[in-house]
DNA sequence: GCTACAATCTTAACAGTGATAAGATTAACG
DNA sequence: CGTTAATCTTATCACTGTTAAGATTGTAGC
C-alpha cells in the first residue's frame, strides 16, 4: 500500500497498461495476475474487484488490441489513394500490423476469436473486398485473398520466410503473383 | 501404485497417448503433468523420469502429430492421380488435416514451431510446389499459395466461414478462384 | 457536516500447478 | 548373486488463480 492511498483511483486502466507493457515483452503465457497487481503497487486479490477472472481481463486486452488493428485497418483505407490499389494496401497493413506485434497474432488467433465471421477487423476487411471486386459473385476470392493475408501475418510474426527489410515490396509482389484479374 | 507393479514399464508411451487422449477431448491449456501422471496410474513426479520437463512433453507430442500431418501429405501426394492436379489435393488435405482435428492447428502453430523454413511438412509442401511449377522464379507464388493454404486451415479450425460439409470443393473452388496461369 | 451505502482494497486462505531432492524399488547385466 | 542404473514414490518448494471476510474510503442524500 503505497503512502495514504487506500483507494488506487485508477487500477483497472493501469492494469491493462501494464498488462500490455508486460505483454510485449514476455508474451501472455508467462502473465501472471498477481504479476499485474504487484506492478500496479496493489494487493494480488484487488485485480478482482475490476476484472471477474483472468480470463475476462485478458478479454479487455484483446478489445484494446483489435480496436488498434481495426483503426490501422481503415485509416489505411481512407489514406489509399487510388481505388485499384485498396485490397494491397490492406493487405500491406495487416501484414505489417503483426510484423511490428508478433505476439499480438498468437494472443489473437489462439482460441480468443472463436468467430471469423464477426470479427470487425475481418468484416471490413471482407466488405472492403466486396466493393472493391463488385457485386458479382466473388465469395471464393475474396476467401482466397483474405486467407492469403492472414497466412501471410502469421508467417511474417514467426520466422523470415518473407524478407522483412522490405515488407512492403515482398507482400506486393507476393499478392501480385496471384491474378486477380484485372492486377 | 498398481498391484505388484512399481515400475510401469511403458510409462513414456503411455503418458503421450493418455496425453493425447486428453488434449484431443479438452485443447492443451488445462493439460497438466499431474492429471498425466494420475491417469496413468502414476506418482506425480514419475513422468520427470522420462520428460526434462513440461515442454519437453509437448515436444514430444508435436513431433508426433508433425509426423501425422507429414504422412497425410505426402501420401496425398503419392496417391494424386494426376500431375496438374497435386496442388489442389495437397491444400485440401492441408486443410482436412486441420478440420479434423482442430485443436492441433493452435498447438503447433502456437509459439512451438519456432520455423517455418525447416518445419518438415512445409518444407514438402514448397518442394512439391517447386517441382510442380517448374524451375522458374517463382518464389512468390509459392509464398502466396502456401500462406494462402495455411490460412484456410486456421479458418476451419475456428468458425464457419467455409462450409465444412463439402470441404473437398469449397476449397477447390477458393484455390482455383486465384489464377495460377494453367489453372 | 453527518450517515448509510457501495466501491475498492487487504489479508488470509484454498486447491492446483511445475519442479526438485532424497530415498525406495526393481530391472539388467556382469 | 551383487552392483549399478533406471525408474518410481514421498515429501516439499514456490507460484498460480480465486474466494471469503473484513478494512478503508469515495459518494449520495439528508
Amino acid at each position: 500500500m503505497k503512502n495514504g492511498t487506500y483507494h488506487h483511483g485508477n487500477l483497472k486502466a493501469e492494469l491493462i497498461e501494464k498488462g500490455l507493457e508486460y505483454f510485449d515483452r514476455y508474451g501472455a503465457e508467462s502473465l501472471s495476475m498477481r504479476k499485474l497487481a504487484d506492478a500496479a503497487g496493489v494487493s494480488c486479490a484487488a485485480p478482482y474487484a475490476h476484472f471477474k477472472n483472468k480470463d475476462a481481463f485478458f478479454a479487455e486486452v484483446q478489445e484494446y488490441i483489435t480496436g488498434r488493428f481495426l483503426e490501422a485497418l481503415t485509416e489505411t483505407a481512407e489514406k489509399c489513394p487510388a481505388k485499384d490499389r485498396i485490397m494491397l494496401d490492406l493487405g500491406i497493413c495487416y501484414v505489417r500490423f503483426f510484423y511490428e506485434n508478433p505476439l499480438y497474432y498468437r494472443f489473437l488467433f489462439n482460441g480468443r476469436i472463436t468467430d471469423f465471421k464477426t470479427y470487425p477487423p475481418f468484416v471490413f476487411f471482407e466488405k472492403t473486398a466486396k466493393e472493391w471486386l463488385g457485386d458479382g459473385e466473388n465469395r471464393y476470392r475474396i476467401l482466397a485473398l483474405w486467407s492469403m493475408v492472414h497466412g501471410l501475418a502469421q508467417m511474417v510474426t514467426i520466422n523470415g520466410v518473407i524478407d522483412t527489410d522490405d515488407l512492403e515490396n515482398e507482400i506486393s509482389k507476393i499478392m501480385a503473383s496471384v491474378t486477380l484479374e484485372e492486377n
